[in-house]
DNA sequence: ACAACTAGTAGACCTTGTCTAGTACCAATT
DNA sequence: AATTGGTACTAGACAAGGTCTACTAGTTGT
């Protein structure tokens, strides 16, 4: 699960469920950015460990199984490339490495986020006049 | 189809399709917003065209099977109340309005669409310095 | 020998949103 | 009188994305 909101117990996990949990489909751009962060091609497994502390997983590893099937339809769509990569010792393992259609997509996602974080507020602000409420300046989120 | 971005023709949809389309998991607290920001219950159907003009929908309409799908959910989760509204003349139809427990849930919301934005904003700002570019100052999002 | 870590796969499941399609009733047009 | 279009809601199937359990298989450290 995405905890965007990194809360510490059980009780401020379930108040952020009933609310709908969190934002889902930022997987990609997340993918996008560590590999596009790093120098060489990254193994799966070393992927799901950094996307734990990329902002949208408050250090929560995410789901391998899940992380894995997005790499593998990236890949389809041609936004990485892997190579297969058997060492003699230790287990055969992906490197992926982004594509130029990858980081085409990465500069668009970026504009993306911005119009998502643009509705958000939008949103908020409305809820916030609906409740007659002055909207909160200051976010509190504890995790930011 | 959730049209945050508000393309105005194909291709700029087609683009944002690529990019995953768009925010999902928002229905619920645009839903809220709407009943909060209203003096009576609501119907259904007149919730999916004001949904239309939230910010979420760039004026399309949403597709009336989720929403209903998710008014019946909200009201089985206590944050909504509903009665069948039955005239002489017409069709049955049912009016939803919002309880304690959905307005609290919305006033949560509020902060909880905060961390969102601040996640989303983070996560921007990576993409960004990984792909070498300034962060654009001005989001380019004709929609807002 | 055992546990823990690296690396990946398989299959089922749930939620959320989409698509097609249908019912039923009303008002206004043709 | 018949058709169109709007109101109001429902049903069923589907797909994408994320979750959960569980498994293989090699490596390293105790």
């Amino acid at each position: 699960m995405w905890s965007v909101c990194n809360p510490r117990n059980e009780e401020e996990l379930k108040e952020c469920a009933q609310l709908g949990k969190s934002l889902s489909r930022l997987s990609q751009p997340t993918i996008l950015t560590i590999l596009a962060a790093s120098e060489e091609p990254l193994h799966g497994y070393v992927i799901v460990q950094r996307a734990a502390f990329s902002p949208m997983f408050g250090g929560n590893k995410p789901d391998p199984t899940g992380i894995y099937r997005t790499l593998k339809a990236m890949e389809e769509q041609g936004l990485l490339s892997s190579v297969w990569d058997t060492p003699k010792s230790g287990p055969a393992k992906r490197a992926f490495s982004l594509t130029k259609a990858g980081e085409s997509t990465l500069r668009r996602w970026i504009d993306s986020l911005a119009c998502y974080q643009a509705t958000i507020g939008e949103l908020r602000e409305e809820a916030s006049q609906a409740l007659g409420i002055d909207l909160p300046p200051t976010p509190l989120c504890s995790a930011h």
